[in-house]
DNA sequence: TATGAATGAGGCTTCATTCAT
DNA sequence: AATGAATGAAGCCTCATTCAT
């Protein structure tokens, strides 16, 4: 049935063989990376940003040093691409609940944002440090631009639905960013207060807590509360 | 009439003459110490954290290095006083307050609080940078201590006063501690707000933006807002 | 009238094609060769001796960095074909010219060789560095030995020419070598003198200064200029 | 005699101790500083350019790494000052044989020059060396210019010279800076010759060959040699 | 045979702290 | 007490070469 010869069915198979192989090759390049990327967060996480060196990550994906460097050209890429891998799971998220919103329930994005971020305070806290040192040393400008674009398409989405929300007369009249500005002010404080070493002693019932800052959250303007 | 002897009068002399030398000398050296943490905190808000030295910090004094090393014993303990000076003003301020209130101006410390903080967010935040590296890193764990009791004294007075206001009706019956603790999220998110770059293209208000979120604060939990 | 079966005649049809094919591969394996060199001898001349990489050549071959190594067992090997390559060239012309001066006329070694090496002077110089630093890092010595001998047979040559015109009484009575050596020196220096940053500012007539020099070496220890 | 008291003449003696210690310190500080070119200076002469690192360098004065760098701010510089003082040396012996020449002694800055330089070939072209490659990574180009410059003054006066000596028919009419150029080529070629591997083994009497290679140099465009 | 990921020695530089003067 | 030269550990990155596929 076929029309080919013998030899170009060889060579086809050998082709299909080669690429079979090839693939697998890119696949366990692309792994690595991956297992590079994890490492490198596991230990933020672990020792904070201070503290990671390149020869750690190598040694904890038990790789080479200059592994590392087939991967990522420094090592401020590898945290550039683990703050655009965040940011762009919460920008799904957030996009999803702006789905939501516009078909009524008005309090989705306040939540899913929110929930966000405290999901995982650690990691949400690792990565404004993160963003942070690498702003104060100017490393990747052009980087750090387009994560800020990232941002600033979210944010209008937002702002529209908040000046929509004023025009019904359901949430005070301000500049509508100040409710997603307010709003992100007291995630970020949430997150903050989640690694405050000064309320640890404190606070018993943490999840209690948190509920009851994004209720405030929730809540922001609104003109009955 | 002296009953001492021509020496003995030139010694005496000498000595009150030692004295007011000595005197003289203490007093310099502690306005040296004054202005060597004076430096290091305008190095720091000038540059951040990561890149003051201990050079710069000496060079800014006008003063060798090795002269700070008579003054504090590491860098760490510089900016650890550092701390603990920040701490006290905001600890004072909140005492004032807390006075006013048990005279009936209820809101006074909230509005002390947050006033105090954000008058000066990029000190504020430096300090919170500074807490964390040093906790990071563990350099001064006594210290550390001692600062955190210093804030959970205050919180302690806070508490009563909001067990007192729930006592009466005024506010939402949650564990007490709820309130100072989102009071102080909010307020740190203000500050990191102040900071923020994906912000600083969007807020063209931010005098209005943070009266707005120090509003919410004040409110918080108020049973009619 | 074959006296071979079918499956021997058809094995021979295949010894053949796989002649062919062998053959084949070889020269492509030359080929291959060939344009390492190339790429090689690009890259120096385009970016200088300090900074090409053996990724860098592999890529512009368009081949992997291990198939380099199946072709030279170092990078230094690369580049040691590349010195006689071109040592060899500027043999063969020298030669030819040995040949002419034997026929009549005596200034064709002297051009021949300025000529040659002033063609390119920036391929010159860069096989001058890369021979240097081979030497320094004591890489290759062997191969650096058969380099020089390959230069002394000509020295030899043109010592006997030399030395001929000396007994006719046409150059100044001095050691043979004496003329080779100047004429070399004045030579190397004009490739210098090309390259010299110090210069390209102040020569506003290259080709004229170029021929200037080349007269001087041509009249070196003639009797009647 | 003295109109001082006694504590101000005490004063100004340990003043005067004082400053001595002082000179003292400073004195050793560029001793050190000195110690350091040279252990450079003779490890690139021991080993060449490629191979000297900041660590020997230290090792050998005894020091250690970090001290280095108290005296230059990197290894370029170290270098860079090496360049200067040689450039610095040359010019002067050259500006003394000018002043000769202006007195009648005519060829005093050509002997000068190819003397000063082959004087110490090794020196010599270490230094071409260590320029050729600042400038191939373009480290350091504001200083590389300033010693273009120092060149640049040297050459003008030269070519004064030269000019005067067309316009007296003593030279044949070329551009002058021709003289300078062919006389820089035929030293530089000269420098050259010394290190060439190739010619070690066939010159057996350099400094009769420098002599003639110099009176090459010494005779260029005269009209009757 | 061809590949290119992996290696790891080795280079430069920074900076808190020490210590002799 | 004051100084600042000296230290050296530690960090990041490069690249020729190897080797499993």
């Amino acid at each position: 049935m076929s029309q080919l010869g013998l030899s170009e069915r060889l060579k086809s198979r050998e082709d299909r063989a080669g690429m079979e192989k090839a693939r697998h090759k890119v696949e366990k390049f692309k792994q690595r990376e991956n297992d590079i990327l994890n490492a490198a967060l596991a230990l933020l996480i672990e020792q904070g940003e201070e503290s990671v060196t390149v020869e750690q990550i190598a040694s904890k994906v038990d790789i080479g040093k200059g592994t590392i460097y087939k991967h990522f050209t420094s090592k401020t890429e590898i945290y550039m691409r683990l703050l655009f891998d965040y940011e762009e799971s919460l920008a799904s998220k957030l996009k999803d609940a702006i789905e939501l919103a516009s078909k009524g329930d008005i309090k989705a994005p306040a939540r899913a944002y929110f929930e966000s971020r405290i999901a995982n305070p650690v990691k949400d806290r690792l990565f404004q440090r993160l963003e942070e040192k690498i702003i104060a040393l100017n490393q990747a400008p052009e980087l750090i631009d387009e994560l800020h674009q990232m941002r600033n398409a979210i944010q209008t989405s937002l702002n529209k639905m908040f000046e929509h929300r004023i025009g019904e007369g359901k949430l005070k009249d301000v500049p509508p960013y100040y409710y997603y500005a307010a709003y992100w002010a007291l995630t970020q404080g949430a997150v903050e207060l989640y690694h405050s070493k000064s309320f640890s002693g404190v606070v018993q019932d943490m999840d209690g807590l948190l509920e009851f800052v994004m209720d405030i959250g929730v809540h922001i303007g609104n003109k009955q509360s």
